[in-house]
RNA sequence: UGGGGUAUAGUGUAACGGUAGCACAACUGACUCUGGAUCAGUUUGUCUAGGUUCGAAUCCUAGUACCCCAGCCA
């Protein structure tokens, strides 16, 4: 069908008719509630685009809500990286910054209600007797002996649990509903739990805190969230917030739930970055190679291309695993529009020009991006002695490759028209450590002017002007697309890529001597790169690939391979 | 096994009883001073079985597969 109107996911769908129905009165406010107990990785980012991105194409508000109801894993360093990885994805709370321990009073208010209503109890069950008389999928739970006990002994009793009266565990809160539930999030849930433990923001002012499960929905009803929007799993929750919400008679928001990002060759999993945080398989939180917002950063994402990457998946009810060659994409088609090109040799083989005067050099044209007509023109230096790719020489060369071999003529970017004559080899490995070559000084530039054709352009540098900086090549983290799909006692750590990094000394143009850290490049032919942020010096630079450009060529050779 | 969800090309996602479309991937070819980019084109799909209907991805019935839930985590 043909439709001039975009069309809306679900959730939109679901806003659109309640702005119709005047169900909020048009207003929209969603909120990001992270629990800053770990750096937000690019699942969060898909979240982040969906509730700013709707608050702001429906002009309402999207808070930025920390549900830090645990103590026991929660920092400060994770809310700081929070707020900064949301800045820089290029959203705003405004003044709808907010904690869910600014609610701690209130819920402790709410909580001594549900118990003067007969809807709460102090159980004193063990954590293990607790679990014994829960019951199983097929089998209802037990009630618990201490379900019964007057308003007046659970009023004094909790009271008495804020107090500090009782050892770590001891006793809990628990809601009275319905062992019997189906729902096990209805099997008389815990509310409270005692825990001396020091809280980021709190302090030591409580030693009972509230379970996520009883703070999180009621957080939404105090910042008047119309739409609450949350992934999949928390749909066995929701009958227990509507419950919560509904015996307290306060203000209801609406719980609509989606289905999380999953990507291929990583993890998302924040116990899983943290174990390869925490064991050293990477270099910490933001390194280069994690799928968090930090990692990408330092890898040379953009925030545009994050936030495409994220349009395009989409917003559905359906748990697939998107193709991490989508993020890829999404940074190529930004990175091809903005980044300036330069010249870049990894791996470097020696050309000696044998009829370019020694000790000449000259200073060549070379165009910044070709797809930004704006971006200007560079000099070059060019010598009698350079790199070349060794990727980009075959002495025996297969058919279909017409890069330089010998008695061949390539051209060199911006350059000469080279030819190679012959080959210098180290005469015991037998490698190719040198090629001599002659160009055409009538092909400066570039173009014969006899109009003679050239199959291959490749990149070089000049050997004495070159800058000789750190690259590293990253890969993906896991070499297997799922890397959690482990059979009985592997862990998904066997899967980690061995070749995740690879560091080497490259030879760049010298106009990247004083490349700002953090600025991004196209090497070219070989991929874009970005100036390390941490690791960059002032005039010795430090690179990242960020990704690497589409090799027809690679996949022709891995064909003829077959 | 009880409950809650979800099934459309290789991967995602549209269609809202009326021609199954789009993006990425793959494959052809054109073009190119990046084997990049760009352009043109091709291949591949409604979980299954019944039913309702002139007409079903869409409605009904029965199956099947996958995901989530038995933390005092979130």
């Amino acid at each position: 069908m043909t439709n001039d109107t975009p069309s809306l996911h679900f959730i939109h769908q679901i806003i659109e008719d309640d702005n119709r129905s005047g169900k909020h009165g048009g207003r929209v406010s969603t909120r990001f509630p992270p629990e800053p107990n770990g750096y937000l990785h690019i699942g969060h980012a898909k979240s982040i685009c969906l509730n700013f991105g709707t608050a702001l194409k429906y002009a309402g508000q999207c808070n930025l809500r920390f549900d830090d109801t645990n103590p026991c894993k929660e920092e400060q360093e994770y809310v700081d990286s929070i707020q900064e990885d949301v800045r820089w994805l290029g959203f705003d709370w405004g003044e709808g910054l907010y904690f869910a321990s600014d609610y701690f009073d209130q819920l402790y208010e709410w909580a001594v209600q549900l118990i003067k209503k007969g809807k709460a109890y102090v159980c004193d069950l063990t954590a293990d007797e607790m679990r014994d008389t829960r019951g199983t999928l097929t089998k209802p739970g037990k009630n618990s002996p201490y379900r019964d006990r007057s308003v007046e002994e659970n009023l004094d009793l909790f009271e008495r649990m804020k107090a500090g009266e009782f050892p770590d565990g001891a006793r809990t809160l628990r809601a009275k509903i319905d062992m019997a539930s189906p729902n096990f999030n209805l099997r008389d849930p815990v509310m409270y739990r005692i825990l001396r433990a020091h809280h980021h923001r709190t302090g030591d002012k409580w030693c009972i805190y509230a379970t996520y499960d009883w703070a999180h929905g009621q957080s939404d009803s105090i910042e008047r969230i119309t739409h609450s929007i949350c992934t999949l799993e928390f749909e066995n929750h929701r009958p227990l917030y509507d419950w919560y919400i509904q015996e307290l008679g306060i203000y209801a928001p609406q719980q609509i739930e989606f289905a999380r990002l999953n990507l291929t060759y990583t993890v998302m999993s924040k116990r899983k970055l943290l174990e390869l945080v925490r064991d050293k398989h990477v270099a910490g939180w933001d390194d280069p190679r994690m799928p968090t917002i930090s990692g990408f950063r330092r890898r040379g994402y953009t925030p545009e291309a994050i936030r495409a990457f994220c349009e395009r998946v989409g917003v559905s009810k359906y748990s697939g695993v998107i193709d991490m060659a989508w993020l890829e994409d999404a940074l190529r088609e930004e990175l091809n529009k903005r980044a300036p090109r330069a010249l870049a040799v990894l791996r470097p083989l020696k050309v000696v020009i044998e009829n370019y005067p020694e000790g000449k050099s000259e200073e060549l044209d070379a165009v910044n991006n070709p797809e930004d007509p704006g971006a200007g023109t560079r000099k070059l230096p060019f010598s009698r002695e350079l790199y070349i790719e060794r990727d980009d020489f075959r002495e025996d060369p297969p058919k279909q490759f017409f890069r330089l071999a010998p008695g061949r003529e390539v051209r060199l970017r911006w350059a000469y028209f080279i030819k190679c004559t012959s080959v210098v080899k180290d005469s015991k490995t037998g490698e190719v450590t040198e090629l001599r070559c002659t160009y055409d000084p009538a092909t400066k530039g570039g173009n014969a002017p006899d109009g003679r054709k050239v199959k291959g352009t490749i990149h070089w540098v000049s050997i004495p002007h070159a800058l000789e900086a750190e690259v590293r090549l990253y890969d993906h983290l896991f070499n297997q697309p799922y890397p959690e799909d482990v059979p009985e006692g592997k862990s998904f750590l066997d899967n980690l890529n061995p070749k995740s990094l690879e560091v080497v000394r490259g030879f760049l143009e010298p106009n990247l001597k004083n490349a700002a850290p953090g600025s991004r490049y196209q090497f070219e032919r070989l991929g874009y790169f970005c100036a390390d942020s941490k690791d960059s010096q002032t005039g010795k630079p430090v690179f990242n690939r960020s990704v690497t450009l589409a090799d027809t060529w690679a996949k022709i050779e891995k064909k003829e391979k077959k």
